[in-house]
DNA sequence: TCATTATTGCGAATGAGTCTCAACGTGATC
DNA sequence: GATCACGTTGAGACTCATTCGCAATAATGA
């Protein structure tokens, strides 16, 4: 857990003239106290603020959950149509990545760690620093391929 | 060029209880007549048939787009917020994955076949039947790492 | 402690994508 | 090849995740 401590935040926040604040500390260790593999809306993310007391407004959410994606702390996920939603981004041992189902959403982690080194290798070449690295597999589950209803 | 012919399309579309039309063979030979590597969102596509003096409505191209992607024939992309793009999906030897600035929406496109393999083995392991397999990596290209603009 | 200015919270605004429904056209049947 | 059932289209209204604008607040550096 916490393999990114709010101090660091705070550091790398400071060094780019901006700021460390309450609510950021909060959606950061939120994120990290996760359980492996849970992930958060926006909204869902408000809504479990809400329920512990500590409010946060869905603006503040929204500009936060975006620049810590930037920054390379959170990984922005597409898992669901509609909405996106956000988790740790953990390195080699932790780092998974998402098998979906199209028409149930029905998801499957998996880790690999050649295709991280593909990844990381990729944007090295390229000349890019690298934030996130996910294999995105859009499939149709056991389930859903029996079921008479199409697509 | 044209690896999914209309003849198959209206086949696949047909033993499923659906429907050819004229406005679904002009998505998929839109797309199949696209140069490799050129994605179009929804709003895109519609402005280029209307150029082409094929109008066909904005909602009927979402819904094929969608069905499209569903059925494994276009890959569906978000490689820019807030909108999503489409391109043909093609077998191994065209088939290619996405490296993103997460800042400026730069794209360079790769090829790996052992990136494909990963997801097929994965998919058949679990039993999913694979409709499209992309590795997605977010990045800072080296002109943004350079900007003092920040995240 | 103070000044600067990034950040927050609220409500309004945006816009990609979906929905509704009448008119239309496809494909199966005979 | 005429008919019918019903999937599909087009137009516009609508939804709702996300962003914007701005005044109030509070981190940071001096």
């Amino acid at each position: 857990m916490a393999s990114y401590s709010s101090t660091a935040l705070k550091a790398e926040l400071n060094e780019r003239g901006w700021r460390m604040t309450p609510q950021r500390e909060t959606i950061l260790t939120t994120f990290q106290n996760l359980s492996e593999g849970m992930h958060l809306s926006a909204e869902e993310l408000c809504e479990l603020l809400k329920e512990k007391g500590e409010n946060i407004s869905l603006s503040t959410i929204y500009r936060n959950l975006k620049l810590m994606a930037r920054m390379g702390i959170l990984r922005e996920l597409e898992l669901a149509e509609g909405q996106k939603r956000y988790e740790i981004n953990q390195p080699a041992p932790h780092h998974h990545h998402h098998l979906i189902c199209v028409r149930c959403n029905k998801t499957v982690e998996f880790k690999n760690d050649s295709v991280l080194k593909v990844g990381a290798k990729m944007a090295e070449k390229s000349g890019y620093h690298l934030l996130d690295c996910q294999l995105l597999i859009h499939a149709v589950c056991p389930t859903c391929q029996r079921s008479i209803t199409p697509v």
